[in-house]
DNA sequence: GTAATACATTAGCAAATGCTTATATATTAT
DNA sequence: ATAATATATAAGCATTTGCTAATGTATTAC
């Protein structure tokens, strides 16, 4: 999975904030079909560009769907950062130990 | 500027490796449009883009224009991974006073 | 001045994207 | 079994996107 690939998932307003909602807590398809003005094919559709991507993670029970982020799924982008962090840390000049760990562990 | 905007406009596979380049360096826009297999146009608009989204700075130069990154320019997509920090730093304990870092500074 | 060079902008187009409606699939309740 | 609920998938459509070809605008060279 590239860098860009995830910045394109990410990309989509509404993709996003189904993300950060499910990074705050697992949630069903339905609890987050309540929390958007778009339908809940749409959801599914976010959902399904979201667990391709690697950025969920899911779970079936009974005829419930559980969704939470995968604190993984960023690692492409976390490597992205870190193979520019000499830019960065111009500006920036303790960054280059924490992008390691969000790099590598 | 928020951060789904950064991610759409970073989405882009070549749009991205023209902000890698002028990461690493200054570059004119012939410069860029030699390495890429597009046409000098389909550059000028991703300048263009990566102009209007602050993430790259230009200066003229007589009939050179060099386009350089803007590190400024990524603050959204860091302050938005310091908003689910606490997620991240589940898995990655020593994240905090870096991000804190490069969301401020 | 005129020509050449560097870059930006426009118009047009094919492909991709995000949505809705309709439908399929799986599970539970009766 | 049949119906109801939860979710996924498919088809169709309007919008957006990234590209090229053509043209416009500065700046420098002659």
């Amino acid at each position: 999975m590239s860098a860009a690939t995830v910045f394109r998932v990410l990309a989509d307003p509404t993709r996003l904030a189904v993300l950060e909602n499910v990074i705050r807590q697992e949630m069903t398809v339905t609890d987050l079909t309540a929390r958007f003005a778009v339908t809940q094919p749409a959801i599914s559709q976010h959902l399904a560009v979201l667990r391709e991507s690697g950025l969920v993670l899911h779970r079936r029970e009974g005829r419930l769907v559980f969704y939470r982020a995968d604190p993984n799924g960023l690692r492409p982008m976390f490597r992205w950062i870190d193979e520019y962090r000499a830019f960065w840390q111009e500006r920036m000049p303790r960054l280059t130990t924490l992008l390691r760990e969000m790099k590598d562990e």
